[in-house]
Formats: structure tokens, sequence, C-alpha cells
DNA sequence: ATGAAAGCGCTAACAC
DNA sequence: GTGTTAGCGCTTTCAT
């Protein structure tokens, strides 16, 4: 191949040259882009017809520096490995629609490490809302960030700061009544890394275990990797006194889970009734069938990105919490205990 | 709640603060941040010590209109729901490091439709150079975003413009031999929408089938997504004459033929015989054992990545082509034709 | 090693 | 309805 792949680029269009070609000045090139009152349909279209011909394209940097407010929306994602995240994006990309509000996103580089370069590259880009998906950030952190630029949490919540979560205490204690309805009592929490703000399904767990005269058993997984939660319940699964029934914090660390059992030639659910959470395109593929707690992620990020609009309106407003119910979607990934 | 969730947010710090705090010119604190040469260590320290001190931030946009090179790299990806974009994405990461090379995403809203609306607004964002993960476009839109940026097609071959892909011939070979090598001969293609510039696997299937003797079945699905494939493959495999086997195109469409079989009450692989194509994740679960052609996603986002600071080094330097080997990984989706 | 000054392309008063 | 003008925060010659 000899041609050369940067055939005749030239020097960008500005709205400079739009309004020479057109005989205006810059200013109605500028006010017809954006649709603003004052610019008579004729000089209008002329203009657009213009642009289009010498191939104007707009330059937000050039735009977003001169106007004094940052109107886009950014969204700070945890692991594009982990479909909820793209649920989430496709509400938070629904709720903004085709609008003025374009959306930046940001995701961090691996799933352990808290992202502050994603957010801090999202604040450098000049957002105007920060949209936050992310369970390894302490909450201090997020609270710091206010300080920088508004943030919405999803699926998540920060006491003072905007927060469109679910009822984590309704949806575990779903997941656990059912395992305890089933007749287990040796049931064992997959949970995430312990340094996360993120613990009310793990504190929920616990309480109930131990009101049921039960002991709790914890095992945290090294970041939100099935593979993370594959090598923390390979230990826990081939131990004698192994659990029955694995309550997991969500169907990432659920498949982990599977996938060691399968290893140690444990069937599920025969000899280990599982459950996950997020309710994921996974969980619900035959095969896996994974009854899994039902957090409807779109849903959440659709409210999200509401929440970041009227945020950006009402900069001074006060927070806002939405909470919304989870339910239990019960698979073949739960049974009883087998009868040893 | 009544606090206010903007408690305390001012105007943002510029370098001009700084560089009045330290007692130093603007163009120092620029400078200093760059780490260019002609600073005096002492006089760094201070800047960037006051910077912290301030909670300065960069602006990237002021960065990128100022000065007369773009260096961010747009990756714009067809559909976060797909696995293979965030093996894809991890790969461009890793290439770009933690540099000196923003990397913005572009997402498609719909799977189905073109992404004109993602790249412009990477475009928009004034990207460097722009790596294009997706399948829907065809050709020629792709040639003409290289009017106004250097792109570099992953896994996905354009002539005449960077490209980083995978031998697709040799993929599809590998698969369409093996279900032939079983005793096949009713094999049927789930391949994606009709209007897409993406056909080496349709057309080496065809081929492969014609030369085998035996007549090509092609089933197009609506878009990328499991769903689009699951109502094509209904009636594929609904009829008497249903194929033994499908080759797909990936693995979200396989997956999608298998949930078919499945409501149908046919079993893979006694019934069917399925191959996708990506090996992803979801390819290699216990359960659904697809088995696959792996293409090294996250080997070509990286190559991608490498291709993208070249291209960005070297503007007019021609086009490249870097072609990689994919290999079919065998799992238990498939078998033997029923004897019937 | 440091500073002055000229823009980058656009928005947003404000005037006509 | 249209044009003038002053920046936005930064990079980048070019002096000193």
């Amino acid at each position: 191949m000899s041609f050369p792949a940067a055939s005749g680029r030239r020097r960008p269009v500005t709205q400079e040259d739009v309004a020479r070609a057109v005989g205006v000045s810059r200013t109605l090139v500028s006010f017809a882009f954006r649709g603003a009152p004052g610019v008579s349909p004729e000089t209008r279209d002329a203009i657009l017809e213009a642009a289009r011909r010498l191939g104007y394209r707009h330059n937000v940097l050039a735009a977003g520096l001169a106007s004094k407010r940052a109107s886009a929306v950014g969204l700070y994602l945890l692991d594009l490995h982990n479909e909820v995240y793209a649920d989430i994006f496709a509400g938070v990309s629904e709720a903004l629609g085709d609008g003025a509000h374009r959306l930046i996103l940001g995701v961090t580089d691996s799933p352990s490490g808290s992202g502050r370069a994603a957010a801090d590259s999202l604040i450098e880009a000049r957002i105007g809302v920060l949209i936050a998906a992310t369970l390894t950030d302490p909450d201090a952190y997020i609270r710091e960030l206010t300080q920088t630029v508004p943030v919405v949490n999803v699926a998540r919540r920060v006491p003072g700061v905007d927060s469109i979560y679910s009822d984590d205490r309704a949806g575990t204690s779903a997941a656990v009544s059912h395992l305890l309805g089933l007749g287990h009592t040796r049931i064992a929490h997959m949970a995430g890394p312990p340094h996360e703000g993120h613990l009310e399904r793990r504190r929920t767990y616990e309480r109930l275990m131990v009101s049921a005269g039960l002991e709790p058993r914890v095992v945290p997984a090294q970041d939100y990797t099935q593979e993370a939660a594959e090598r923390a319940a390979h230990a826990l699964l081939a131990a004698p006194e192994r659990p029955t029934a694995v309550f997991a914090h969500n169907d990432e660390l659920a498949l982990g889970v599977r996938e060691a059992a399968y290893a140690l030639g444990l069937r599920v659910p025969q000899d280990l009734s599982l459950i996950g959470y997020d309710n994921s395109r996974l969980a619900r593929l035959r095969g896996i069938d994974l009854t899994s707690v039902d957090l409807h992620a779109r849903d959440l990020g659709k409210a999200a990105g509401e929440a970041a609009l009227e945020r950006l309106a009402q900069p001074e407003a006060p927070a806002m919490e939405r909470r919304s119910e989870p339910h239990l979607v019960l698979r073949a990934s739960t049974a009883g205990p087998a009868s040893s």
C-alpha cells in the first residue's frame, strides 16, 4: 500500500471561514449553530449550507472555553467488563437525549484501584457534573470531588451527595431470606474488597445471619472481577466445612464462585446454592440460570442522568436522594441443602 | 437532607493564580507542568507545591485550543454490552500508558445504527487520531472520516486506511472446516446486518460451503445483539429442514442462537452444534462452553493503540496494515450431527 | 532561566 | 437582525 493515509487533510474550517463565505459576522454563525434567537431564517439556512459545504466542525474545546458554564456530563465507570456499567451508560445516555449535553466517559484502568485518574481526566475536561458509578472509592473521596464538581452517585449512596441507589438492605434481605427459607445454615458471603465504601450488602447479610442464630462468613475478593472471586472462593469451597450456599455481592463475583465450584467438582445448585446481584445478562443465560437480585441498572442510569441535568440547572439545591426497590429473580442456582 | 450539595465550589484555579502565588510568570507554570526544559528545579518544586495547595486543575480545553497539534486519541466503540469492546479498550489503554495522550471514548447509541454521532463528537473534541472499532459503518464512511482525522481500524480492514485486524478468512475456515470434519452438511451462518462493510466471514463461509458441494444458508441478524440473533434464529431452527450446525459471526450472536435453540427444546451440541467468534468471557463460562474463534481482542487493541501513536507522529506515512492469526478454541458446543 | 505578548476558535455582552 | 469587541485559560514563539 502506498496511499498516503493522511491524504488531503488541511487546516480545520472555523466559524470565521463560514462567516466569510456567507458574508456575515462570526457571531451570526455562532448563533445559527446553537439555534439562538435573532437570526433570520434565510441567513440561518445560508450559514448552515455553507458550513456543510466547507466541512465545518464545531470545536468543543473552543466553545467550552469561551462559555462560562460547563454543560458536559462526565460518567465515571469502574469496569467495562461488567455489563452493569453498560446498562448504566445506556440509561444515562437515554436521559440526556440528543440534546445539548455532551456525555464524556471515564473508565478506571484497573477494577481494583481507585479511579482517581479517570475522575481527574473528566474534571480536566471541564465537565459540569460528574456521574460516579464506582464501588472502590471511599465516601471521603467522593465528597472531596464535590468540592470541585457536582457529583451524582449511581447505584451507591453517599450521604450529603446526590445519590440514585437501590435499596441494598431489601435486596440482600430477599436473597438471604430465600436461602434461609430453603433450609441453609452455612451461608457465606462473597464480598468485594474490604477497603470500599459500599458495605450495605455485607452488613445486612451479617445482621441477618446473626439474628437467625447463624455464624456469618464473609470472604472478600481482591477486586470486583470474576477471576478474583474465583481465587477467593477456591479456598472457601475446598475446606471440609464448606458452605452450602453463597450470596455474592454481584453477578460478576457469583460467576467466579460458580467457576470455582465446578472446578472442585461441586454442582450448582445440588452441592452449592448461589445468589448473585444485578440480574445481568450473564445471570439470565441458559446454562447459567443464576438467581439474582435485580437492581434495574438501566433505570438507575436513567434516573442518574436526569438528576445530573437537574443538578446542572440548580447547582445550589440541597442534595437529593432517590432510592428504588430491587427484586429477587429466582432461577435454577438455588435449592435446599444436600441432605448430608 | 439540607446540605447544599454544592458547598463551597468557587472559581477554578488557573495557572495565573499559581504564578501569582509563587511570584513567577504564567509561562513558567505552564512549562513546569509539562516537564519542559528550562525551569530550575527550585522554581519547579515551588510551582508544583503551590498548585497542589491551591487545588489547581489543568484545563484540557484551554490547553487543547492553544496547542497547535491535537494529541488526544479517540476510541469509537460499537456497543458496551459486548465484552470484546472492553477488551479492545483495555488493550488501547495499555498501549497509551499513562503518558501524554488522553483517551476519549465515543460509544454508538444503538448497536444497529451507524455511529456517526459518536464519531462526530470525538472529532469535535479535536482528537489527533481516531481508533474505530465498529462493524456497522460502511467502508466509505470510514474513508470519509479520514479526510478529517487520521483513522486506525481495529478488528476490521479498510483498504487504504490503517488497519489492525485478524485474519477472518483463516478463522472462518478453521470453524467451518471443523464442522465439516464432524460430518455436518446443513451448516448455517448467523451473520450481522446486511448493510455492513465487514463481510469476510460470511463470504468465506459461502465459498467453503460451495466448494464442499453444500448449500450456504446465511441468516442476517438485524443488529449485533444477542436478542436480534435470537429472533432471527427462531425461524431458522423451527423449520423442518433446520441446520445441524450454526457458525455465528460472533459470540454475541452465537448466544442468541443458543437461546433460541434451547427455547425450542433443542440441545447443544446434541441437536445443534454451535461456533462463535471472539472467544469472549461468555464463551468460556462453564455451562456455556462455546467453541469459538479467538481473535485476541486485547492484543488487537494494544496494536491499535500503538499504531495510533505512530500515526500521530507520522501523519503522512503510508497506510499500514497488521494482520494477526486467530485460532479456534474447541469446547463443548460442537459434536457430530445426530444420526437421524 | 525567565518573561512578554500573540493568538487558538469560540461565546456573550453590548451596541447599532 | 446584525456586527463589534472582549475575553475564556492555555501554549508558544521570541526576547531578555
